[in-house]
DNA sequence: TATGAATGAGGCTTCATTCAT
DNA sequence: AATGAATGAAGCCTCATTCAT
C-alpha cells in the first residue's frame, strides 16, 4: 500500500472511532507509523485528508446509484431490492458513514458533503417512486418529499446503529413500515 | 439572571452556532462579559457546563412527555396531537437540539443523554401505538421498533431542518407518510 | 515592570541581538521566564511585539524632531547641534535602529515604518537647509534630494557603527564632508 | 547551463526577490525544475549556495576595482568616471546586492562578504582620493574616513533604489554633493 | 548524477484550567 | 464571588537535510 493510501485508510479508522478533533497528526503519525511531516508530502492539511476521505465516499454511492438506475431502466428493481442495497452498502461503508455524520456539524466541507449525499439519494428514490407510481405498482405520493423522507429514514438507521449499537436493529420493521406507507393495498384481494 | 444562569444561557447560544469545540472558555467569558475565572467557579469543567444543558433539556422534555401521557390516560390525545405537540416541542428548543445533534458524536455525556432521549420519546410513541391498537384505531404494528422508527423520523426531520435550511421543509408529507403506515384503512365507510 | 513591558524589552534585545527569525517564542518565554502562552495574553503576534517596538520608536524620533524644530524656529540651531542631536539619539537608541535595519528587508511592516522615519528625517534636514538659505548660512542646494542625502548619511553610518564596530568611527568626518557641501566658503576672509 | 549554475542563477533571483529565508528548498528546486535532493548534490548547505553567490559577487567587484585602477594609473579616471562606474556596476548587479543588504544582518557569512566589499571599495575611493590630492584636482582630506563616506554613499543609494522605488532616484544630486565636498574651489578664477 | 519520499526538530499559536488578589 | 494574569500541554504545520533507488 502507499505511504498516500496508508493515511487514508489510518486516519479513516481513526476518524471513525475518535472523531476528527481528537485524531491529532501526531496520532496519526503514530499509529500508521511514519513521521508527522509525512503526512504532509501527500496532503496539503488535515483537512485535506477529510476531504480525500469524502471524496472517494462520494464517488462510491454514485456507483451504487447507477448500478441502481441501470436496473431500474431494466425494470428488475423491486423496492426490496432498492433498499437491500442501500443497507449493504451503509453496512459496507460504516466508517466513511460515521465520519460524515459525526463531521458535518463541524466543518463546512462535510455539511456540503452530505447535503450532496442527501440530494443524490433523494433523487435516486423519487426517481424509482415516480416509475412505480407509473406502473401501478407503488401508490402516487409527493416524490420529492417522500423522496427525503426515505433518504432521512436511512441516516437515522445508520445514526443509530453506529451510535448506540445496543439498540436493537430494526432495519426489517423500518422496511414494513415504509412498505404500508407506499405499496398499493395488494389488489388481488 | 444570576451570573450562573448568564453562563449557561450564553454558552446555549454559543455552542448551537458555532459548536462546543469553537466555544472557548474566553470567547464565552468575553461574551458574558465576566472573567474567565468565574466560569470555574459555578462549574467544573467546559463539559460540566454542556451537561447542565444537556439536564435542562433532558427535564424539559420529561414534562412534554408527561403532560402526553396524561391526555393519552384521558383518551384525548390524536395522532395529529401527539406529532403536533412533538414539533412544537422540536422548534421551541431548537437550540438544545442542535448541541444534541452537535455533539453527541464527539462527546460521551451527550451520546448518552441523546440514547436516554430517543428511549425516552420511543417509549411514549410505543405506548400510544399500543393504546391504538388497542382502541382499534391503529394498526397492530411491533411496538418497540416502530417507536423508534417515529423517534428516529423526528430527529432527521430536525437535524435537516438545522443543518440545510435551504432544503424545503417536510414535516406535513412526513406526517402523512407516518400516518398511511400506521393508520387503520378507514374502516366501512 | 508589567510583564508586557518584560516581554517588549526582552524582545528587543533579542532582536536586536540576534535577529528576528532567530528570536522564537521559545526563546524569548525562556529569557524572559515566563510561559511561552503568556506572550499570547499580552500580544495577538509574534509579529505584533515587533510593531510595539517599531511604533515607540517611531513616536520617540517624533519628539526628537520636535524639539529640533521647535530650537530652528528660535533661531538656535546650528549645523552642528542638528547633527550632533542626531547622532546622540542613535546612540541612545541603537537597538531600535539595529531593529530596524535588521529586518526591514524581510518584513513589510518594517519596511514601510522605515519608510517613514526615512521621511521624516528627510523633511526635518529639508526645513532646516531651507531656513538656512534664507538666512544665507548655507548653500543653496536642492532641498529635497539633498535631506535625502543626509539622512542617508546617518543610517549608513549607524549600519557601520551595528554591524561593523571593527570599523573606526568616522562622525566627525562625515560631519565635516558635509559642511564642506553645504557652508558657504566664509565670508568674512 | 549546467545544474549547479542553473540552480544558483534561480537561487539568486528568488532570494533577491523574497529573501533567504523565504527561498526554502523545496521551492528552489521546484522553480529551477529539478529535485530536492540534487541540490545538494551540488552544494552543501542553502547557505554554501550563497556563499558561492557572494564569492561570484566578489570576483565581479574585485575586477571592477582592477580597471578602475588601470585606469587611475594611466591618469585617464575623472571623479565622475569612478563614480560613474560604480553606478553602472551597481545598477547591473542589484540582484546580488539586494542578496547582500538583505542577508548581512542575519546572516554572519553575509556580514564578513559584506564587510570585505567595503573595504574593497573604500580602499579604491582613498587611492583616487589620494592621487587627486597628489595631483592637486582634489581637496585634501582624510583619506581612510572619506573612502568610507564615499562607499557608505553608493550603499545608500542602492538601499533606497531597491527596497524604497517610490522615492525619487538622487543620484545625480549625491554626486553633486560630492563634488562640493572635495573639488577644490575651481583655481580657474 | 538525479530523484523524491521520508524525517524530525522546532516554529507559532490556542486553550482549558489555576491561583493570588 | 469575581478577577484576569499566568500556565503548559498540545495542536498544526514547515523545512533543511538524508538516503534508498
Amino acid at each position: 500500500m502507499s505511504t498516500k493510501d496508508l493515511i487514508l485508510a489510518t486516519a479513516k479508522d481513526m476518524i471513525s472511532e475518535v472523531g476528527f478533533h481528537k485524531m491529532t497528526t501526531s496520532n496519526l503519525a503514530k499509529r500508521a507509523d511514519i513521521s508527522e511531516g509525512t503526512i504532509y508530502r501527500h496532503f496539503e492539511s488535515k483537512e485535506d485528508i477529510l476531504q480525500h476521505i469524502l471524496d472517494t465516499f462520494d464517488e462510491k454511492y454514485m456507483t451504487l446509484a447507477e448500478t441502481c438506475r441501470v436496473r431500474m431502466d431494466k425494470g428488475t428493481l423491486s423496492l426490496d431490492d432498492l433498499l437491500g442495497s442501500h443497507f449493504s452498502f451503509l453496512d459496507a461503508n460504516a466508517a466513511d458513514i460515521k465520519i460524515v455524520l459525526g463531521t458535518y456539524s463541524i466543518l463546512e466541507i462535510t455539511r456540503r458533503s452530505m447535503g450532496r449525499f442527501i440530494e443524490r439519494m433523494r433523487t435516486l428514490f423519487e426517481d424509482f417512486l415516480a416509475r412505480g407510481a407509473e406502473t401501478g405498482t407503488l401508490l402516487e405520493v409527493p416524490l420529492r418529499p417522500t423522496g427525503l423522507i426515505l433518504a432521512n429514514m436511512f441516516f437515522g438507521l445508520m445514526r443509530i446503529k453506529l451510535y448506540w449499537p445496543e439498540i436493537d436493529d430494526f432495519s426489517m420493521e423500518a422496511v414494513e413500515f415504509c412498505r404500508r406507507s407506499l405499496m398499493l393495498p395488494e389488489a388481488g384481494i
